[in-house]
Formats: structure tokens, sequence, C-alpha cells
DNA sequence: CCTGAATTGTAAGCTCCCTTACAGCCGTAA
DNA sequence: TTACGGCTGTAAGGGAGCTTACAATTCAGG
């Protein structure tokens, strides 16, 4: 066994969505990877490249945007070690809609989409696990649309606050503390919203006592429920 | 064979996804499921229900939608028969997140999580249709949330009509017309606007000759490429 | 420690489109 | 035929939040 496909196998034995392989359907996956490492505002693709392939994220953090003709960006999703992306070929993306942009010095791995199929096909068990991570993605991004709809910028804000204590969360004396750092600029992307909106919003927020914040490190306090 | 299983058997003929199973899985697959009439504007499940059960349309049409506390609706999908829906039940949905109205009469198959699970387990080629079906409608929702935070309502409606061309367009001598009828409250529900706001727009985009109506049918002309 | 870049704070003005309010119209059921 | 419910047309008014503009602050790198 190579030093690299050693190196894919001991990734991916840490990442979500492999666990469930055995040994042998492990070493054949990692034997199809290549793995990257890609620079901080470093892209793996941008919108309307044609690239088929499917990312596994094995090393710090990236984010799949969509950017307007002036400029602007919504952010979909935030990548963590073991998730996966780019699994829109899959849908038969021809063009990506999607760019994906690391947010810091990150390590990834590539599957071509043909051999990651092939896998599916051999692996029911693996391919119910896509089958879900993909309905997930579906599951938050209807609720994303539902509350830009529906609610405002405020609420928004909120509901994306709760969003990520239960991602990123860390009890703390004062509340649930977000352990991860976003500009008001990357919160703004989330919510469909702007950056002057946001900022506006969140100061609101702080003097309402909704949100506290611990140098630059957003808390959600308890809610008194006596 | 049974009747119903006879019936079943013939309605997952014409169905889409359902296309490259075999004679013995189809059968398989018709053993699981019961078959329900739901009438004109009858719910299949509503937003809050427990409900594990996915759907496949045989006859009618049926939409999924969500709705606000003060009766604001978003249609999320209209579904044709060979459609499948419900299908959120597979990542992990506990409570319905969205709701189901038949727009017509409609003759539904109803195939419990359990067994449709089994099922994907046993054949991997309907497994990974499921999986690009959801693939599918996630690239859609995408879309429609950079359309609903970057477009203005005249261009969504416009890119609506598009997309309604593509499912129910036909050629007729002024360009594409639109085959099925919607009301300008469906329309707005369907971009996230307003009913008035689309009368008006519409009306607009009639003006500058956008859009052509032929009695209550929309027609997209040809666009002049000379 | 210094400097430039990135981030945050604040505010005035404006715009899109939602809200509210009616009036006319069309189709269909009685 | 009438009557009623749903759909369409129109218009005034208002408000949430986007734009634009600039100043203050913080941060990272030299």
């Amino acid at each position: 066994m190579t030093d690299i496909k050693a190196c894919n196998l001991w990734h991916l034995a840490s990442a979500r969505h492999f666990a469930e392989l055995s040994e042998s359907e492990k070493e054949m996956m990692a034997s199809f990877m290549t793995h990257i490492n890609v620079k901080k505002s470093g892209y793996i693709y941008n919108a309307g490249d044609r690239d088929e392939t499917l990312y596994i994220v094995m090393e710090g953090r990236i984010k799949t945007t969509r950017l307007s003709e002036d400029g602007k960006e919504i952010t979909l999703e935030i990548l963590e070690p073991g998730d996966i992306f780019g699994e829109l070929t899959l849908a038969g993306e021809e063009e990506r809609e999607t760019s994906a942009v690391a947010l810091e010095d990150s390590l990834i791995c590539a599957v071509k989409r043909s051999d990651f199929e092939d896998f599916l096909h051999q692996s029911p068990l693996f391919a119910f696990s896509v089958t879900k991570l993909i309905g997930l993605r579906l599951r938050k991004i209807e609720n994303r649309y539902e509350n830009i709809i529906f609610k405002d910028v405020r609420s928004r804000l909120v509901s994306l606050f709760y969003d990520l204590a239960d991602k990123y969360g860390e009890e703390c004396p004062e509340g649930r503390k977000i352990k991860i750092r976003l500009s008001h600029q990357e919160l703004s992307n989330l919510i469909g919203s702007t950056r002057e909106t946001v900022t506006l919003e969140l100061s609101k927020l702080k003097k309402s006592g909704e949100i506290i914040t611990d140098g630059r490190a957003f808390i959600l306090p308890q809610k008194k429920t006596a």
C-alpha cells in the first residue's frame, strides 16, 4: 500500500458518512481518492466550471457560495472535516451552479463522479447515507427559503444563531457560546441581508440581551424557564 | 395476484423512477403500496404531522407547500403522475415540515418508509435514481433561493414562466404556450411575492410583449435572434 | 510599535413591494 | 336568470431594509 493510500485511509476513518464502510470498502474508496491542498481563500471550483468531482473535507473549512453579477454573495454551507461537497454532480449538474472556497488552509480529497457512482452501486448502505446527506441539505435550504419569505432580518439572524449554536455551540456560564468567528459580512451572506443591516440588528439584539458578546464570540443566553 | 396488486403494478409501469426496475422488483414494490384517493383541495399531510410515508402520484396533481402563521403560502413543487413526494422522511424528518395538497382529484400510492428503505438497500439502481431525484430538488430550490435574494419580482416571474414552459410548454405559432392554468395567487406563491404585485408586473410584461396571453393561457414568445 | 487593511458603527435617503382597500369580472351552481 | 365565490385590476400609503457615505476601531504583518 502506498503512503498516499495509507494517508487517504487514515483520513477516511474519521470522516462522517464513511464510518459504516467495511475495511475493504474503505480501502477501495481510498484508492479512488486524490488529495488536494487549498490555501485560505483559494477556490476549489467556481460557478460555470465543468467539474465532475465530489470532494471530502479532511482538514480546514470550506464554504459553498453563490455570487450575483454585481458581486454580492450568498453562503449556502460551511463545511467541516468529514463533510462531502460537490455532490450535485450526481444529480446531473453539468456546470457547477455553486462555487466552493476555502475559509482557511484546507486539505480535501477528490473522487471522480464515475468512481463515486460505481461505489454507490456496490454499497447500498453508503448510497443510503449519501441520500440522507442530500436530503438534509434539501430540508435546510427549504427552511431558509421559507425564512427569507416569511421572516424579517432580525428573526432570521436569531435563528441563524440558534443553528450555529447547534453546530458550534459550547456550554458556558452565560449560555451557549458559538466557537467560530464570523464577520457581520459573513452573517449577512448566510441570511440573505447586508452587512450594514446586520450590524444594526445585531446591536439591537445586544441591547435587548438576546445576544451577548464575549470578546468577539457570540453567546446565546439560556432562556429563563422559571 | 390480487386486483389491487395488479392495479399498483399497472400504475408503477408508467411511473418515472420505476422504469429501470425488473418485473420482480416492480411486483415487490407494488405489494408494498396502498393507494389513496384524494379529492381536490384535500391534504395528504400537513406540517407537523408524524407521517413516515413516501407517496407516488398516479393520477392528478399534488402541490407541496409551506404556510406562515398568518396564512401566507409558499408553493415548493407541483407534482405530476410518476413523481415521488414525502421523500424527506428518508432524511430523518420526524415531523413533516411541508404540507401536501391535491390540486385536483388525485390518486396516489403510499409506501411505508421502512419498506421503501428495504427496497433502496436491495436495488442500487433504484437507490441512485432516488438520490438523483432529491439532488434535483436541491438544485432547484438553491436556484430559487438565489433568485429571491438577487432578483426582483419581475425577473423572478419571467424565470418562472421559462421553467413552466420547460415543464408544460407546447409549441404554437406565437411561441411556447404553457398548458396549465395558474391563478395570480398561485404564481405569487411560486415566486415568493403577493397576488397584487404579480397582477401588476404581469400587466407590464404583457404591455412590453414579453408575455402574451391567449384566453387565460400564457405564451412565451420566441426571441427574435435576427 | 506602526501602518494599511479589514471590520464595525452610524445615519440619511430612497426604493421596491407589501398592505389595505375597492370595484369589476367571470364562471358555475342553484 | 341570478347570486355568490373566486379571480383580476388598480391605486394610495407606508415600511423594512438596501444604498451610499464616512468615521472609528480592530487586527495582522512588517
